[in-house]
Formats: C-alpha cells, structure tokens, sequence
RNA sequence: GCCCGGGUGGCGAAACCGGUAGACGCAAGGGACUUAAAAUCCCUUGGGGGGCAACCCCCAUGCAGGUUCGAAUCCUGCCCCGGGCACCA
C-alpha cells in the first residue's frame, strides 16, 4: 500500500460540498468587472422560477453554457456568467392563481429553491450580480425603457383585438387558446374583444433585424426562423379605383397576374367597406362583420377551412384591363397584412381559386407554361402571358416589373416590400408584471410618469385575479390609480395594464454587469467593457420572441444614443432539447426527470458529464439513465490514474519515483487528445470531446499496465495533468480534486490550457489503405510522407493486393498522401 | 401546404473537406479474481458465409435511382420522425 498512496475510493458527495465551500469562500466565481484585462461575457438564457423548480432540461442547458464559460476562463479569459430569474408572467401569476398564493410571496420561495438547485450542480455563476426583474429596483428601469420608446414615438396606444374567455373572464394569449375553444374551459369558445392597448414599434425596425442577421454569428436554424417571421416579400401596391372617390389599395407579390384579376377582396374590417356597401347589401355585410368580429383570433387564421365572404354592392376599376370588378369582403383576408385588400387573381393563386369556385366568379387565366394550357390554379413562376395586352409572351418576373412601371405612370401602381413581422402588443390585462408608466389625463392625454417618480410599484393588492371586467386587476384599485396628472395636476388615472414579460427579459443582460447601480439602467463604462455579449446559449423556443425582441430593444437604446452597439449578442447557440420517451417533458404527461436524485445518487460532475455525453448539445436526445454508469467508470479510472501520478507519501514523484520517460506513442496520444477536445469544445461538440478524454485514458492506462491492474504501475504527472485540466470545465469539482491530489495549491481554473504540439500530433507511423476498383484490399502500416509511387510499390509487394490485381495492367491511380491509396484496373 | 433539422448495430452515438462505416459509451454473453456476491480486470458482440489457423469473402448507413476510381457524406424523386410557420396575397 506504501506505493499508492492518495488512493481512497473517489467519494463526489465530500468532494463537490468541499470544492463548493472553497469557491464560495474564496468567491472564485465573482469577476472583477472594473479590474478585468480580458472581458468576455458568457451569458444563458434565465430561467422562470417555476414552483417545480430545476428539471434536467434546464440543467443540460445551463451546464453547456457553463462548460463553456469555464473552457473560455482556462483560456485565459476574465469570464463573466451571471444568472437571474425572469418572474414575472403568466406562469407564474397562473401558478400563483391555481395554488391560490400571492405570487408576491410565492414566487421569491420558488427563487430560493431553484438558487439553491442550481448552486449544487456547481455552475461557475458570479451571484453577487443576480437580477430578478420582480424587483424593483429592474423593473424601475424596465419601465424606465418603456419611457425612453414613448419618448422616440415608438410606443403607440390603439385599439387591438384580443383573445376572451367568457368562461374565465379574461384575456388569453394566443397560445392559450386550442382550436378555437379556452384551454381551461374546452367547452367555452373564445371571442374576440377590441382594447385599447400599447404596442411598440418593432416593424419599422424589420429591415434592420434582418439585414444584420447576416451579420451575426448565430445557429443557422435561428436565424432562418427570425427571417421567417420578420417574412419579407417584394411585390406591388396597385390601385383599384372606387366610385367613392378613395381607391382601393392593394399588395401583391404577382403584379404580372393583374389582367387576371377579376374582382377584390377587403378584409371585412376595412374601413372603406361601410362606404362601398349599396344600401341593398347592408344587412348582409353587417352580418358578416359581426360573425367575424365574434370568432377568436386564432380558429379566424386556420387556413385551408371553408372560404366565406360577402358581395358588397360595389365595384372597382381593374387598372390594366379598366374592367369594373366586384368588390367583396371576406376573413381570408387579414386586416394587419399588407393594406388589408386583394386583388383575386383565381386562375394563380390557391385560395382565390377556391373563392371564385365558392362564389361562382370570373377565373380568367393570364399565364400559361411554356408547353400551353395548364391546370389551374397555376402559381408557378415559369411560363408566359396571355391575355394581358402587349405584355403577352414575356415570363412572368419580367412582366411584372414592366406592368408595375406602366401602370405607376398613370399613379396606379408602385414596388412595394411587405413584412410579416407585426408590432409588439406589450399591454397585459393582468397582474403580475411591471405597471406600464403612463398617466391618463382627461385634459392632457397619455402622459408619461416623470422618470424621477420610477419606480411604479406593482401595490401588493390580495385580489389579483382577473375578472369580467376585462382589465388589468389593477382597475380595480382606486387608492391605486388615483393620481394627478404629472402635467396639469388635474385628476387623473394611471394606466392599470402591465407590460408582457417579454420586455422584463429584452434587456436583463445589460443589467447584470450594472446590479450595483440604483441610479442608472446600465452603466456606460461597464456596458462598453463587457457587452454585447459574447456567447448566449438557450433554446430554440426562444429563437424569435425574445431575440427577435432584445434585438429590437437594443437597436432602439443604440440609437437613442444610449448603448455603443446595436446588436446584442455576437455569437449565439441553440442548444438541443431533452426529451423523455420521444416527447417534450412537461407536467402534464408526467414525464418531467428531476435532477436531484441523480446528483444525490452519483454526484453533480457525474451527471453534467452523463447529459453532454448523451449527444450532440446542439440536437438535444432522449434522457434515460442506463449509461450513467459509464461515466462513474471513467471518472473513477481517472481518480486512480492520478493516484497513481501523484507524490507518494514521504517520496520524490514523477521519473524518481519509478514512472518511466513517456513514450513516444502516448505523448502522439495526448497531443491529439489535446487537439481534439480543444477544437470540440470550441465548438460545444461535448459528446465527443469526452469520448476523446475516455480513450485516451484507456491508452493511458493501457501503457502504464495500470488497466491490467499492476499495482506498481507509475504515471508520469504530465501524461495525466492535461487531462485534469480539460476536464475542469465538464467536471470542475472532480477537476479540482484531482489538480489539488497532484500537488497543486492553487485552483485548477488558475492553470493554463494545455497546447498540442503540431510535431507531436503526427504519428510516424500511419495505416494505408489500399483499394483495387476503390474496394478495400488491403492495409499498411508504412513510415508517415510516402509519395505515391513508394506507396504504390509497397502496395504491389503485397501478395493480398496482387491477387486482386489479377495481372491486370494498372489504369488509373488515386492517391490520398498517408491514407490511401486506389489502383483501377 | 411551406421552411428548417433528422433517419447509421440490441440502445445513445462517431465518422469535421467524398477516402478504413460503427470511435466512445450502455446493454448482453463468456472468462479471471472471490467461500459467494458486488466492484474491478480480460475477451467477444452489425448481418451472412468460408477456413485447423494468423485470417479471408459477401452484404449493410430510411427507400429507389444517379454522379464518382471511391458516397452515411454530393444530386434527383419518394417514405417516416422532430421542430417552426400557417388563408401573409
């Protein structure tokens, strides 16, 4: 035993609650922000405090971002990575209603709970910088923010339909609402309801959000999915003149299809319809109307059901043809796309074809394929006009823009681009959020709360629950929203709406570096130091809201001259979903794993590695526990390793003490290793970076004759060392342990990478693959940096490959220098 | 319907630029150690076939084609799974 010494059994509970009252008392998660040479802000998308606390989606998520946040810090990077908690909300005001528990008491023990989660699974967070944007010393400038838009007339108050249950007397999200009926009360339909709320501006921005996508390094699959919803097209605007006088205005992305145009169609909530509609038709529009205004927003947007519409009497003037086309309205035109009127085009587009079928109009077909005829409706982009006057012939990009210029010389038409993206409804008719800082005055209007009187504070009233009156609970508090008005000192009313969630969490990483600061958002210096941010990790349910909105929000506050950047995070990953038994863990399938057992059973360091060994990070994986195990077995095998590398009691360590000079394979070994997981990391490949580590343990152990159990067995301190170090990030309480077993008395997160020597990585011996007719024949081991025809040579020495050869003269070699070689014959 | 991902052993996966398919791990089977078990260690493990043997051959990456000396990887068409959008003119 005097041999081995150090070589007690590994034991993760001892070692993580040792390492974790270490880093706390040496505070080796906290940065000097002011002090720091080499910033770089390694953030992860906060969590919502749920009552549920952590499950082990979270944790894979935080653990990936914080493998690579301890990876940048052995860099050699000051690494910031703060957490907070995102509180506010429907989530958590839903949750708070069903348990019946003020949330403002409910959601601070739901806090404390998943601090105290998430401390255990030894994440490198500096908590001296936590946010929580319930309190109020965030959403003071979280309201602060919404002034700041208000002031830029980027905030706008106007009436907007929203989602209502009559059941619970309240307003739903669109997600609260499954196929047209309340997802509390399926029985109950949900109506639409029009209230005047507040919506920021974010479509005058959709150019810029998606030209600077470009820019940015980010997932490919988010990016695609923000340039979705911002969904740009080019097309026209063309007028339709009206008897009224107005005209009708209407975009298209098929200018060239206009001679086919046989009649228009208005949203039914366009505001020339009470105008166009012949007294005759009146009752029938007016019935139409209000059957669509009754429909909730979202069965109104299923497509592919049943086409229905109205005729209004009226007519407009095609201005190609100068044909008079009726006028109709119908729901499968939206009011908030384009100018909310369409010119129907039956013969090439899908859903006016069905229209004109259901209502027995003019299909009038003005473009055909090159071979002639054609099933209608045709939409595709190739083929010619017809029918279309002097344009006849031409394909129909072209004919477009001709049509287009042709028609603008009369003023009737003219480019136009079209986005999807529509502005940012922030009203909540709700509880738990931040008060929208506007007084109404009857003499002054909306008034904005003079920034010295922020924050607002959201009054502890005990009746939060929404009810009939279709307003925030706030409205029901006089004492409350009683005020003067800050301009003429007249009576006056606050607003009793709170801004969405989405606006608490569009800025929190500006906040972080800021905590310490009562008197500012952010402060200048800091933020110039430390942001934007370097890497942001979260998932991809995230991947247009909230980034679509931080963007957004910064954008502003860059132009407001406030911030030095525009776009708030330069490289940004998604990373994969966990899922248990092939579906997406949530309470109600009861599928939902919770990280505590696990790492009360094996440990936090075994249960970070076993998540990012299950796959890819970037794709997420089904979570089961059979392979937990493995990782135990490897860790434990590094343990013995370093038992055996370290200094035996009373000894000298290393060579002196009976470890031979490393030889020249194993150091090949390591200095791949070293490689490979470098270059894995940076790219968040964890599954394979670990698989790398495993292997080269196997060797490691394997030359040492420690795998075969030789108890004599010595290690060389830095075959082993490297492999510390590189651990550190997965499994830093193990790391730590080890590091300090070898000798060492300062941190492992104070010690350098390690660095592969490119002369060392090279093998000098390679395997050669020989291929007859690209068929594999055969293998040689052969000296690295044969040319082609030493290789051929030896290739033909070899009795395996002659045989295939057959005497046959050789045709064709192909030659891959050290890994193949193909001789065609 | 449209837009992204993805489909590889019993299972999770790997193969980064078209160049040895299945690294690494789990599970399983056999063996060593042990009074026994656990732990640990060693061997085997995609399917089929041949050989006393070191070994050798054929088939195999969702399906069907194609390009190439060579395809999991590129191209065309199709099927299935996951996610996003969804009457966006």
């Amino acid at each position: 035993m005097s041999t081995m010494p150090n070589l007690g059994a590994y034991d993760p509970a001892a070692v993580e609650a040792k390492w974790q009252r270490v880093w706390e008392e040496r505070r080796t998660n906290a940065v000097d922000l002011r002090g720091a040479q080499r910033p770089y802000y390694n953030l992860m998308m906060f969590p919502y405090p749920s009552a549920e606390g952590l499950h082990v989606g979270n944790v894979f998520a935080f653990v990936g971002s914080d493998i690579h946040g301890r990876f940048r810090r052995l860099l050699g990077y000051d690494v910031f990575e703060p957490l907070g908690f995102d509180a506010f909300g429907i989530h958590s005001e839903n949750y708070a209603l069903k348990v019946n528990q003020h949330p403002g008491r409910l959601i601070p023990q739901n806090i404390a709970n998943f601090r105290r989660q998430l401390k255990r699974v030894g994440l490198m967070i500096d908590w001296e910088h936590e946010v929580q944007t319930i309190d109020p010393r965030y959403y003071r400038w979280t309201q602060w923010i919404f002034l700041k838009l208000y002031e830029a007339g980027l905030a706008e108050r106007r009436e907007a339909p929203v989602n209502w249950c009559p059941e619970c007397k309240t307003v739903l999200a669109n997600e609260q609402v499954e196929g047209g009926y309340c997802e509390r009360h399926p029985d109950t339909r949900v109506v639409q309801k029009v209230l005047a709320q507040w919506f920021f501006k974010i479509t005058r921005y959709a150019e810029r959000l998606l030209e600077n996508l470009k820019t940015l390094d980010w997932s490919e699959s988010t990016r695609t999915m923000q340039a979705n919803w911002i969904g740009r097209s080019e097309g026209a605007e063309l007028v339709f003149e009206t008897p009224v006088g107005i005209p009708i205005r209407v975009y298209t992305t098929r200018p060239d299809t206009v001679f086919g145009a046989t009649y228009v169609v208005l949203a039914p909530e366009h505001p020339l319809v009470e105008r166009l509609t012949a007294g005759d038709r009146r009752g029938e529009v007016q019935a139409y109307r209000q059957r669509v205004a009754s429909m909730d927003l979202v069965s109104r947007r299923v497509g592919a059901k049943e086409k229905t519409g109205v005729f209004t009497g009226a007519y407009a003037r095609n201005p190609a043809t100068g044909e008079a086309v009726p006028i109709w309205i119908a729901d499968y035109v939206l009011m908030e796309y384009g100018s909310g009127a369409i010119m129907g085009v039956p013969a090439h587009d899908e859903r006016d074809f069905e229209f004109a079928r259901q209502f027995g109009l003019e299909i009038r077909q003005v473009v055909e394929p090159a071979s002639g005829g054609g099933e209608l409706p045709f939409t595709d982009w190739d083929g010619v006009l017809v029918n279309s006057g002097r344009f006849d012939g031409l394909p129909p990009a072209e004919a477009g823009a001709a049509i287009v210029s042709w028609l603008a010389e009369r003023g009737a038409a003219r480019p136009q681009v079209q986005y999807r993206l529509h502005d940012w409804c922030i009203s909540r008719q709700r509880y738990w959020g931040p008060p929208i800082p506007i007084i109404h005055c009857e003499v002054c209007g909306p008034v904005p709360v003079p920034e010295q009187d922020l924050p607002v504070l959201l009054p502890p009233i005990e009746d939060f629950r929404p009810d009939e009156s279709g307003v925030s609970p706030l409205a029901r508090h006089a004492e409350w929203y009683r005020v003067p008005c800050p301009r003429c000192r007249r009576p006056a009313r606050r607003e009793t709406d709170v801004s969405d969630t989405f606006l608490d969490s569009a800025w929190y990483f500006l906040r972080y570096p800021s905590t310490e600061f009562d008197d500012r958002a952010f402060d200048p210096e800091l933020t110039r130091k430390w942001l934007p941010v370097d890497t942001y990790i979260g998932g991809n349910e995230h991947a247009v809201l909230h980034l679509m909105y931080s963007r957004f929000i910064t954008m502003v506050l860059h132009d407001l001259g406030l911030l030095p950047f525009e776009e708030p995070y330069r490289r940004f990953r998604a990373h994969g979903t966990i899922v248990k038994d092939g579906a997406k863990m949530s309470k109600s399938r009861g599928n939902v794993v919770v990280p505590d057992t696990y790492i009360a059973k094996w440990g936090a360091d075994t249960f970070r590695m076993y998540l990012m060994f299950l796959g890819p990070y970037q794709e997420g994986g089904d979570f089961r526990d059979e392979g937990i195990a493995g990782i135990r077995r490897f860790l434990d095998k590094v343990w013995s390793v370093v038992g055996a590398a370290a200094e035996p009691a009373g000894g000298a360590r290393g060579e002196a003490a009976g470890a031979s000079a490393p030889g020249r394979e194993i150091l090949t070994k390591l200095h791949q290793t070293i490689r490979k997981v470098t270059e894995d990391l940076e790219e968040l490949r964890y599954n394979t970076a670990i698989a790398a580590m495993m292997e080269y343990v196997n060797a490691l152990r394997e030359a040492t004759g420690l795998a075969a159990g030789v108890a004599e067995g010595r290690v060389a301190p830095e075959l082993i060392a490297p492999v510390i170090v590189m651990l550190a990030p997965l499994a830093p309480h193990f790391a730590e342990e080890c590091w300090e077993r070898l000798g060492h008395a300062e941190s492992v997160f104070t010690a350098r990478w390690p660095r592969w020597e490119e002369a060392l990585v090279r093998e000098e011996q390679v395997e050669v693959v020989v291929q007859v007719n690209g068929r594999l024949r055969s293998r040689l081991l052969v000296p690295r940096g044969l040319t082609q025809e030493q290789l051929v040579d030896r290739a033909l020495a070899d009795p395996a490959v002659r045989r295939y050869l057959d005497g046959r003269p050789i045709r064709k070699v192909v030659y891959v220098p050290d890994r193949l070689v193909n001789l065609v014959v």
